[in-house]
Order: structure tokens, then sequence, then C-alpha cells
DNA sequence: TATGAATGAGATTTCATTCAT
DNA sequence: CATGAATGAAATCTCATTCAT
């Protein structure tokens, strides 16, 4: 036991630091078994290819992001039906949630982000904005009748995107997970004020 | 005649194909060439390396645009030492001397901006990001102390981020230049009104 | 069995018969690997470049020759502490292990002598000429001293020239060792004379 | 008239700089081009290719050098047949006026002695030692008969490549025509002393 | 005379991947 | 489980040379 478990262990490491390094094009399957201390032989047998490796490392968390995004989605949706109360304390508490998963995976997320191009993540942000989209085209759709204004739908589009430009923005300048969601706390108050400051007229 | 000029221009146009579809580092050499009718050597004739291929493309609309900031950003900081008046439309012809300018030359800057990797351009967003800061963080100041508040360092610098994605996010979402010319302006005024309602609290 | 070595080998064989033909700069890689019948991709499982290649085959030669010549140099020098005697049949015994180790391992030398330039031993032979200088400068002071001549600096960095020029002009001239000894034996004794002929005026 | 000339010149002198530096193999015809402010072209309309061009700069000097020394061996083989008297001021002036002519076309001498590789001239030094190789056999056979001993012709053969190799040696480690002939003075003279120690047995 | 364009073959090196053992 | 060898295609770049104009 142990050996088997720490080879690809070894390898996810050492793949870790290289694809972070180099990005997933350049990243170079020969340095990262060199590193791991084994031959690329023994990769091809834990990992079909190289897209498989990167999947590994890749996967876990940006599937549980997605899962936090949506059972968010949903329990907001759910809640917009019900008369508006101190949404606020639950908003701020799925922010420090998404902000703790991010940093609890800063190199993946990192990677992800800004280094995935070639991958099968190489659009993972558009692929964010979509699951975005959907639910703030509701929420503003709800919220622009709320307030008696009307909702553009390509602002609504340029929303998400400028939402999530906030945290790619914040993880590649801001190693520290505390200061970054001080950070971010003030950015996504900027913008509800700039969006209601919009729609408000 | 003309045959001097045209497998010059062949190359190049080939290059903008292929370096918009791959990107800078996985674009092929070859294959811009072949596309091109023309053996590598060719190539090498008219230009001295991969880089230098990227730059005549790159180089002009890119320092084009430097130098429309430089020039606009001077007349903002002039403007600023005189009593405060309808600057407004000076700012749109401004942004919408930017657009034009990013528009009449898009598949440079969709490049420059999304697919540089690899390339002396490869922090041009960066680049770009430093010298809006510096007119940014002289404005938020003099703002600051006309309406009497604070501004945050930090803020200042998402604030340009920001605006960038916005521009990068119109660039690589919106082709027609006229709804991207439209989009934007409501987003500027979103991040205006932000902005202020940051500022005036 | 043996499929293993028998490539780098029949790499280093082809590679040796490249080397010697075209010399270092002009060597093909291509051709090495064609001749050995596998691809460049096997070449460079073995080896990391050309240089690297190169010093497989020239590397321990090189190193042991250094070594006959230290040791050698350090054993005279202790000699010259000690009142003089019948050292003519150690300085044979000498040149007969050195003239022996460069016969051994001829097309190796034929190469590092006439064939490096653009390899790391394009400077070999003044770096032998450095150690032999080094040795001569001590020597011909003592004799200098014993003799109550005067020994110009210059003349005994030509005579460390002149000796290693004599065994450059023996190995790329004489391909037979027995004869190539009873030669060098000669021109070891006439530079000899010539030198205590110089020094005893 | 000028410009004719001046082209063909200008490529020439650029040639020769880049020969010195790069030796012949690895000059390149396109810098020497750039260099000299030409195109390609033109050089091909001088010269036939790049050995004509060496040759241009080279076959001169070289043919120069040859005549001096045939000249110089006709008459010394004369001179064999009539008594014995002081030659050896004949003889210090015919190693002036080598060394003069070996000076006056530095850089040509040392290109073609040490960076012809791979040109016509690549075996230069053995065509000398050839013709040396003719006269000093038979002025050694005339001199063993003169004092008696026996003349070994590997040795003769050798001798004429040491006295090359000096040459060689003086003008790859000595710059000042003047510092260079007093210092192959000592060293012919040394190499006398050497060979009649060597006869005399 | 000379230009400027273009060729075509060659160079070294890197890479993801495969497979017999 | 894992090795070590090998593939084969592709990468960027350099070069001497040619030729229509």
């Amino acid at each position: 036991m142990g050996a088997d478990k720490e080879t690809r262990e070894k390898l996810i490491d050492s793949a870790r630091r290289e694809f972070m390094e180099k990005g997933y094009n350049k990243a170079s399957l020969r340095k990262i078994c060199a590193d791991a201390g084994v031959t690329t032989g023994a990769l091809y047998f834990f990992f079909e290819d190289k897209e498989a490796l990167f999947g590994a490392i890749a996967d876990g968390p940006y599937n549980e992001l997605i899962a936090i995004l949506k059972s968010h989605f949903e329990e907001d949706e759910a809640l917009m039906e019900q008369p508006y109360d101190a949404e606020e304390g639950d908003h701020d508490a799925f922010v420090e949630e998404l902000v703790h998963h991010l940093y609890q995976n800063y190199d993946v997320f990192h990677m992800l982000l800004t280094k995935a191009q070639g991958s099968k993540y190489e659009n993972a942000v558009d692929d964010l904005a979509d699951i975005l989209d959907e639910t703030y085209t509701k929420m503003s759709a709800k919220m622009g009748s709320h307030y008696g204004g009307k909702v553009n739908k390509a602002m609504v589009h340029w929303l998400t995107h400028m939402i999530l430009d906030a945290f790619i923005h914040m993880i590649t300048h801001e190693k520290d997970e505390k200061k970054a969601l001080a950070h971010i706390k003030k950015v996504m108050n900027f913008i509800t004020k700039g969006w209601t400051a919009v729609i408000d007229k």
C-alpha cells in the first residue's frame, strides 16, 4: 500500500506546479514525470492523456464550484418568491463561502482562469458566465418589475461578466484570502450600487 | 508590379488568420507560409522571426492606441485644473474615438487582448492598466477631495481593471461597432454611477 | 537483451564517424540517427543535445588524459626536490603511457584536437597548454638556476606549444601506435637537446 | 567609376571581418552583404560563390607566400652547390622577408592557418609542409652527408611541421611584427641547435 | 551593375504518446 | 504497476544560392 497512491499523487503535485508555471499548452509531461521521479509510462498508467491529468487536478474543485453556485442560485430563486427581507446576510455568507472555496484551491483556480488555454477548460469563464446569466436574467426580470424599470439583456450579460472579472481580478492580484474577501465585498457593494443606480431611473 | 507587396501582405494576412485562430504560441509559421503559398524562407526574408511577424501586425494599432490614450489623458489632466463644466461631451467623443480605433483593427485587438501569450504583448493588459492607473489615481484624488470622500487605492486599481475588462468584454463579445459603442456607453455610465455612489457616502 | 545498449552504442558509433568526418559543427544529427537506424527522438532520449552527445564520446578519454598529465607532473615536481638521477627511464615510461592512452582512443583525440570547433572542446589545446605551462615554468626555473642560465618566459610558453604541436602532429600523421611512439621519442629527444643547447650558453 | 570597385571592395572588407570572426564555414554571406550595405545579388555578380569570395581575399597573399618560399629555396639549393660560407645573413634576411609578408597580411594568414576549415585552403598547412619537405629533404641529405650522420625521413617531415607550427604559433600569439620577428629568430635558433645536436652524434 | 524576392533543403530540438517487457 | 526505449511529426530558424528585372 501507499506506493500506489504516492506515485499518482506525486504526479499530480508536480503536474500542478508545471501547469501553474507554464500553462496547459506549454506544460511538459516529460518534466512533470521527471519532477515526480517516475517515467512517462507511469503517467500513462494513471491518466489517459494530458487532458485527463489536467482534469484530475481541476475537475474536483471546478465541479464543487458549480455545485456551490447552483445551490445558492436555487435558494435565491426560491427566496425571490417570498417577500423581500434581509437577504444581505445570506449574500455575505455566500460570498464568504465562495471566496473560501476559491482560496482553498487557489492554484487550481488560478490555472483554470488564466492558464487553461488548449484544455477543455479554456472556455471555463464563458461556461460560468452562462450559469450566472441564467440566474441573473431571472433575477433582473423580477427586480426590474419590482422597481418598475426596464432591464437590458446585454447589460445583464455584461453584469455577469463584470462580476466574474472581479473574481478573476481578485484571484490574480490577491493571494491572501482575508484581504481578498474584504476587497471583493467592497467590489460587490460597488456593483450593487451601480446596478440600482442604473435601474432606479 | 505588386508581387513585392503581395507576398508580404499575403503573409501578413495569413498570419493574422493563424494568430487569431490558434493564438501566438500555437500558431504555426509553416501553416502561415503554406496558406500564403510561399516557403518558410520567404517569411524570413520579410520578418526577422515569429515575434517580428506578430509585431508587424500588432505594433501599429497598439502604439496608436497608446497615443490616443495618452493624448486624451493629458487633456483630461489639464482640464482638471479648470472649473468643472460639461466635460461629458468630450468624454463621449473620446469613447467614440477609442471604440472606433479598436474596431478599425478588430482582429488585431482581439488577438492582442486574448491570444498574445508568449509574445511581447502577453502583458499588454497590465501595461494598459498601468497607464490608466496613473491617470485615474490623479483624477480620483481630485474627485475625492472635491466630494469630500476618501478613495481607496486598491479600489482605484480595481476600477481601472474593471474598465479594461469592460472593453475586453466588449471586443470579445460584440463584433458590430455600433452595438459595441452603445453598449460601452451604458457600461461607462454604470461605472460612473457606481463610482460616485461609492464615494458619495 | 542488448537492445537497450545497442541503440545508444549504435548512436555513439555513428556519431563518432560523423564527427570525425565532418567535425563538430558540420556533423548532422539527422545523419547520425539515420546511420544508426533510429529516429532523432531516440537520440534525444539518450543525450540532452549535440554537445552532450559529443561529450559522451570525448569526456572520458579527455579527463583521463588530464589525470595522467597531472599525476605525472606531480611526481615530476616532487622529484625535482631530490638530487638529480636517472629520470629518463621514468620519462620514457610516461611518454609510453601517454601515447598508449592517445592511441587507445585514437579517433577521439583526433576529433578533439582538430575537429572540435564549436564544441566545448574547441579550446582543448589551449587548456592543455595551460596545464603544461604551469609545470614547465616551474621546471625551467629550477633548470635555469641549476645551469646558471636565464630562461625566457615566452620561450617556455612556446616550448609547451611545440611539445603539444608535436603530439598533435603525431596523431594527425601517424596511425600506428608503435611508429608513433618511436617517432615521438626522437622528437622529445630533439626538443630536449635543443632546449639544453639554448640554456647552456 | 569608383562605385564598381567600391562595392567589390566593401564586400571584400566585410567578408574579411566575417571570415576572421567566424571562420569559413560559419561565416554568413548574408551578414557580409548586410555589413557591406549591398544585397546578396551583388555579391554573386562579383564572385561565383562563397569559395571564390574567400579566394579573392586569400589567393593573393597565399600565392605570394608560395612564391617567396620557392624563390628562396631555389637560391638555397643553388647555394648548396657552392662552398659553405656565411649563409646566416641571408637566412635572417629571408626570415625577415617572410615575417614581413605574413604581418603585412596578418588577417589573411590568421584566417588561412586557423579558420579555413571547409574551404579549399583547409589543407593549406599540409600543402606548405609538402613544399618545405621537398627542400628540407634535399638539404638534410646534403647536410647529413656533410656531417657524416644519417637523417631520418620522418624526422625531416616532422621538422618541417615544427617549423610551420612555430610560425603558426607566432601568428596566433603575437600581433606585433617586431616582437614576432624577435621571437621567431630565437625559435629558429633553437631548432637549428636541436637539429645539429641530433645529427652531430 | 545591382536589387530584392524567393527557394528548398537543411539544421537542432521538443513533444505527446505508445508499447514490449 | 511501472520502466525505458522509441516513434514520428512538428516546431522555429538559417543558409547558400538563383533569377527576373
